[in-house]
DNA sequence: AGCACGCCGACT
DNA sequence: GTCGGCGTGCTC
């Protein structure tokens, strides 16, 4: 009955190869199946990609066991893992076995019940090679989903719904609206849940499904996923650094045009590939509501001031605000970046024993240092532990320090910290984290950004982009009027935010064609760490060295921020190229002999 | 990715 | 003398 005698098969390792074995004449092994081989000295799960009938191997090992079926990975994925493969620097395998469980890395029979849904690959329609693609452009979740539903509902009908979120307490909390207006069982797909959580999940979602999601979700979707929602696409978490590296936004268009199906791209502003998609006319946009101009935005001068931060224009306007009884909400982005722990007599700075970020007081405890990039905590001592004579005290303005000052100037003002803060607090003060709460917009009439100036000390061509996002989606938080304070008022970022917002983007647009920067040519990042910092430099350099040879625009090794992270210290090096596919092919030999070295490596393809 | 093999430096 | 770091090569 079964012709083919050997089977190809994929392994979990970080090998772009696969391994022929032959199949046993008393097993049964189709293509997508999961299968026990010896591999070297050791027994692994694989997964079977084809069948053949002849091998240029001589002796093959024999397939140990077939393992349940039921777990079977279509034609279609097969297909999607090796475009991907394709796309990235990572092996088709690799990829692969993002499709399935954890769980089922190792062998696992018979102990789950057998309630799967069974997908052949005959489940799979042929799709017609189209896809839609709309962005909705509303400023608030709610908005947004009241637009999407209907189109979910419908696609229910006829197969499953994945709805992707950036987060995971951005799900949770919109899960809760979700499940109201479903009678269908919504379930949750995301990394941190526990293996046997995420397999009975996965199990789950096999068929006819409503799945959230966070961008792993994409890659555990179902056969009959007929529509894919990307929910505040323009997030920064929907890129993944570590290996293997990709963008949400680039795996679903590659998935929707293999299987045909629409996409939804939900949020206030879209990412910067979105636009050019949608200037391009290949994304549909929605905005009829969001035609608005932020005219309560209003930009402060203080460059010719003195004072840094707490400057008389900004005491006057807070001032003059707290007495028209409005509810006001400061931003000091620096958390902690601005102010540092050090010993009065001998001047030591208290530093994070894994990084070279400076201890910021914990806002939680005030006898607690804290780790602005890794979190970790430490106590604060008293005495100096160098000089055993000074004492430890805060400097700098932290956003502690600036809620000191400002109780002292206001001491009959209600005036607490955002974690803090109650329905009786008139002046929160807060970071850039209140971006992350989804119910409280709103619910403020004024806000005061303190420094609008942050991003241009990132030098790079995203900063401006990012800047722009970011004070947009504060300034839905206040009802009447938004400060900013800048020492560059004259810089287009900030006549640009008082404008229809399609203006700034077709001024990027037009800015990055002329210098060849993404979306027209390729930016790649690497980012190397180790701990031995000398044997890390050489390693940056030799790279470096050979990129030029290979005749690329490279640049580096620069220090990346910040230089030490979790104990390993780290170097950057940039590659621009015209042409991203070409750029692409390169670093994959690049980044293959790069597995070879200990070296840690992450990788930012724009 | 692991693991074995093999080469060179520095230590009880 | 040996232990061990790490560069290289292989796995059907």
């Amino acid at each position: 009955m079964q012709s083919y005698k050997i089977a190809k098969v994929v392994l979990p390792i970080a090998l772009d190869k696969n391994f022929d074995y032959s199949i046993p004449d008393n097993l049964e092994v189709k293509k997508g199946d999961r299968v026990l081989v010896n591999f070297g000295s050791r027994n692994k799960v694989g997964i079977v990609i084809d069948l053949v009938e002849h091998s240029v191997i001589k002796y093959l090992k024999p397939i140990i066991e077939a393992l349940d079926s039921e777990f079977a990975l279509t034609q279609e994925n097969i297909e999607f893992a090796h475009r991907l493969s394709k796309m990235y620097p990572y092996a088709e395998g690799e990829f692969l076995f993002m499709m399935i469980p954890p769980a089922l890395k190792r062998v696992l029979r018979h102990s789950l019940e057998q309630t799967a849904s069974k997908i052949k690959n005959s489940d799979i329609k042929e799709y017609i090679p189209q896809s839609n693609n709309i962005f909705i452009q509303r400023d608030s979740f709610i908005d947004r989903y009241n637009i999407w539903k209907k189109k979910v509902e419908e696609n229910l009908k006829i197969g499953s719904v994945l709805i992707c979120f950036p987060q995971v307490s951005y799900l949770k909390e919109a899960k809760k609206i979700i499940d109201k207006d479903f009678s269908k069982v919504v379930r949750v797909i995301y990394s941190q849940q526990k293996e046997k959580e995420l397999l009975e999940n996965w199990q789950g979602t096999r068929k006819n499904s409503l799945i959230l999601g966070t961008r792993v979700s994409l890659f555990y979707y179902p056969a009959d996923l007929n529509l894919i929602v990307v929910e505040e696409e323009n997030s920064p978490y929907y890129f993944q650094e570590e290996k293997p590296f990709y963008h949400l936004l680039d795996v679903v268009r590659l998935l929707s045009k293999l299987k045909g199906i629409d996409v939804i791209l939900s949020g206030d502003y879209p990412a910067f590939s979105t636009y050019k998609l949608i200037n391009d006319k290949q994304t549909k946009i929605d905005n009829l509501a969001a035609q608005k101009k932020d005219s309560h935005i209003r930009v402060v001068d203080i460059s010719r001031l003195r004072q840094k931060v707490i400057t008389p224009v900004f005491q006057a306007l807070l001032r003059k605000n707290i007495q028209d009884g409005k509810k006001i909400v400061v931003i000091w982005n620096k958390k902690g970046f601005g102010s540092y722990l050090s010993c009065l007599s001998c001047g030591q700075i208290l530093k994070c024993d894994r990084c070279s970020g400076l201890l910021q007081v914990s806002l939680k405890d005030d006898n607690l240092g804290v780790c602005p990039y890794c979190a970790k905590g430490a106590p604060i001592p008293k005495i100096c532990a160098k000089c055993n004579t000074g004492y430890i005290k805060p400097f700098g303005l932290g956003i502690e320090k600036i809620e000191t000052i400002l109780k002292r100037i206001f001491p009959e003002v209600n005036i607490k910290n955002w974690e803090e803060a109650n329905v009786e607090t008139q002046v929160i003060l807060a970071t850039s984290k209140i971006l992350s709460s989804l119910y409280d917009k709103y619910n403020y009439d004024v806000g005061f950004l303190l420094d609008a100036d942050s991003f241009f000390f990132r030098g790079d061509y995203e900063a401006t982009f990012d800047a722009f996002i970011y004070i947009k989606k504060l300034s839905l938080f206040f009802k009447e009027r938004f400060y900013l304070f800048t020492r560059n008022p004259n810089h287009y970022l900030f006549s640009k935010l008082l404008e229809d917002w399609q203006n700034f983007y077709r001024h990027e647009l037009a800015l990055r064609k002329d210098l060849y920067l993404p979306p027209f040519g390729s930016i790649v990042k690497i980012i190397l760490r180790d701990k031995d910092e000398n044997k890390l430099l050489k390693k940056a350099q030799d790279i470096y060295n050979r990129l030029k040879v290979k005749a690329l625009d490279a640049y580096g090794p620069l220090a990346e921020v910040p230089f030490k992270l979790r104990g390993n210290f780290r170097y950057a090096l940039v590659i621009k190229g015209k042409d991203g596919y070409l750029l692409r092919e390169l670093l994959k030999d690049e980044i293959k002999s790069l597995r070879k070295s200990r070296i840690k490596v992450a990788v930012i393809i724009r």
